[in-house]
DNA sequence: AAGAACTGAAATAAATATTATTACAGTTAC
DNA sequence: GTAACTGTAATAATATTTATTTCAGTTCTT
C-alpha cells in the first residue's frame, strides 16, 4: 500500500475526532509526521471528491464534509492508490510467448484481485477506524503520564 | 505489487513451457528483460523453497521440480511479497492518539486483506498463468510474420 | 489598509528504493 | 584445461518518493 493511502487515512481519521473544527496542515503534519506541504496535496484530492472542505487564509484548514460512518476505505483506496496492486512488468520481449502476454495475463488477475480487494475495504469506514485507534492503548498511557 | 514476484511468476511459467530443459539464466533473462544477475538472485529463492533446481556448471541452469499446476500463485506471493500490502506508515507523532496507533489500526486491517489477496491467488496456477498466456493472440500474429 | 495566518501550486533538492553492472570464486561438461 | 554455467558480493546507475523552498492568492483581525 503507497503512503497517500495512509496519509489519507489518518488525516480523515484525525479530522474525524477534531469534528467541527478547522484542522491546519500544519496541524496534520504534527500528527502524521509528514511534510505540511505534501499534506496540503492530498488532502487537495480529498477535496476534489468532496469528503473535506479547505478554507483558505487565517484561521483556514481543513474539515470533514461527510459523516465518518459514511466513508469506507476503499473510497479512499480509490482516490489515493487504484491501479498499485497491479503490477507493473516493464516491457518484456515480444517476440517471446511468456514475455509478450504476461503483462496482459497478470493485468487481468490482479484487476479482479484488486476489485476483491476493495470490497473488503469497504467494510471498514472513517468511523471505524477513529474507534479502532482510540481503542488501542498507547494513547491512554502516555495521556496519564503527559498529565501527572 | 512489487517486480519479484512478477519476475518468479515469469520464470516458473516460462519453465513451464519449456518442460524438461535446463533454462539459463541469460535465456530467462531474455524473455524478462530483466538482467541475469537479477534473475538468478529470485530463483535462488524458489529453489530454496523447493520450487526449482538448478544446476551449475556447463550446460546448468534451471528446471520445474514441480507439477505447474500445482503451484498457486499465492505460494509465489508469500515468498517474494508477503507483508508488502501493509502499509509501511513511518513512525507518526506518538503523542497523538491518531500518530501512536494508526501504524497498528492498518496494520490488523492490511494483515486481514492480505489473508484474503491469498486465498484469491490461491485460485491461479502456474499452470493457468502459461494457459492464459499461451491463449492470447498476440504471439501467435508476431509468430506468423516472423515465418514469412 | 496592513499584517498575520492560512491554502494552492510549482520547482528544486534530498533521501530512499530499485535495478543493473562488474567482478570473481566455485561447479560441471567435454 | 577451457568454456559455460550458477552464487554472491560490491558498486553504480536509475527511478521513485519525500522534503524543502518559494511565492501568489485568500481571509481574518485590528
Amino acid at each position: 500500500m503507497n503512503s497517500e493511502f495512509t496519509l489519507a487515512v489518518h488525516s480523515l481519521t484525525y479530522l474525524a475526532l477534531h469534528p467541527g473544527q478547522m484542522a491546519t496542515s500544519n496541524a496534520i503534519s504534527e500528527s502524521t509526521a509528514v511534510h505540511p506541504v505534501r499534506v496540503r496535496k492530498v488532502l487537495g484530492l480529498l477535496r476534489k471528491q468532496g469528503y473535506i472542505a479547505t478554507k483558505e487564509g487565517c484561521g483556514g484548514g481543513f474539515i470533514l464534509q461527510v459523516k465518518p460512518e459514511d466513508v469506507g476505505l476503499h473510497e479512499i483506496y480509490k482516490i489515493t492508490s487504484e491501479g498499485t496492486l497491479i503490477p507493473k512488468c516493464t516491457p518484456a520481449n515480444p517476440d517471446c510467448v511468456v514475455g509478450a502476454n504476461m503483462k496482459n495475463t497478470l493485468t487481468t488477475i490482479f484487476g479482479n484481485a484488486e476489485k476483491q480487494l476493495e470490497s473488503f475495504l469497504a467494510g471498514y469506514s472513517i468511523n471505524d477506524v477513529a474507534m479502532l485507534v482510540k481503542k488501542q492503548p498507547s494513547k491512554q498511557i502516555s495521556e496519564i503520564v503527559s498529565e501527572l
